[in-house]
DNA sequence: GGTACTACCTGGAGGC
DNA sequence: TGCCTCCAGGTAGTAC
């Protein structure tokens, strides 16, 4: 499930890998992964020829700026990894767009010219690729950026900012932070986490809130944030980054999938119970309601 | 406009 | 062992 920080270290792994590097080629084996443009032949064709400048991210989406000014936009989605790997390495059963790739200035067959490649796979088919052609703005072709809330580490991102957000709505906090909206980036597993930390429970309503509580969450958002970056992000089941390799934050998770055991805290029994249609991991005890 | 619900999709887990 | 059902969840679309 590929949030923030699991986007963050991706686009990190990308910047010191894919950079310098020109696709020379590619194949799409899923289609509909291509959300933009329509034929996948048309996308392929924009990105060939061009070489990575650098790797963006705006809440969990990734952004590679092209040379000759496309871009090209990532979403993971649910279970979706970019992998940097040899081209002759296996191709998996949920491999969708392999992008074939030199390193610039240099032909395909010099010696000791690596042949590398750029790999979307994802398991349930819910991630998508946009390619931005230079004379379109970003959100008009990648149109979920349009509605996204300011980043968690933007100097604006203050806890009056999320005051003014929370006073807006009695819809449960934990469905707002949900929300894209509200502040890009965050999903299941930091909304469970930051509410915590923040000590508040995912059922109260998000304009009962008062300023210390807000400050709280606030807080808790940075801190869930921070740290599942430090440790390269959250694996469950599928997340990996671009070398392939899982992430550690859930190692150290406090209520997330934790259901039935003790709170590192007050070692009451963690809860579990459905809220917007997704699970949600709290202390009864600790997360006042 | 705000809110809630549903579809999309695949693989693992659990029940029979 | 094999089949069936349920569940997981980010986003877009739809309904109220």
């Amino acid at each position: 499930m590929p949030e923030l920080p699991e986007v963050e270290t991706v686009r990190i792994g990308l910047n010191q890998n894919t950079l310098g590097w020109q696709i020379e080629g590619g194949e799409i084996l899923l289609p509909r992964a291509i959300a933009y443009p329509d034929r996948p032949e048309a996308f392929l064709a924009a990105v060939i020829g061009t070489d990575f400048t650098e790797w963006q991210r705006r809440g969990k989406y990734l952004i590679a700026k092209l040379s000759q000014g496309n871009q090209l936009g990532v979403h993971l989605r649910m279970t979706g990894s970019l992998l940097w790997c040899d081209r002759d390495a296996p191709v998996g059963k949920h491999t969708r767009v392999r992008l074939f790739v030199k390193e610039k200035g240099k032909r395909k067959k010099e010696k000791g010219v690596s042949q590398k490649e750029l790999r979307f796979d994802d398991q349930r088919t819910f991630g998508k690729m946009w390619l931005v052609p230079s004379d379109r703005s970003t959100e008009s072709v990648i149109t979920g950026l349009q509605k996204l809330g300011l980043e968690p580490f933007a100097p604006e991102f203050t806890p009056q900012h999320l005051e003014s957000k929370l006073s807006r709505t009695g819809r449960p906090i934990k469905t707002v932070l949900l929300d894209q909206e509200t502040v890009a980036g965050i999903g299941n597993i930091y909304a469970d986490e930051s509410l915590f930390l923040g000590k508040i429970h995912p059922q109260k309503a998000a304009n009962s809130l008062n300023s210390e509580q807000v400050k709280d969450l606030h807080q808790g958002i940075i801190r869930s944030l921070s740290d599942g970056i430090a440790k390269g992000g959250t694996t469950f089941s599928s997340f990996q980054n671009v070398a392939g390799l899982k992430g550690n934050y859930i190692d150290t998770a406090w209520v997330f999938r934790r259901t039935g055991q003790p709170c590192n805290i007050c070692g009451t029994v963690i809860s579990r119970m459905k809220l917007g249609g997704r699970s949600t991991h709290f202390c009864p005890q600790c997360q006042i309601l």
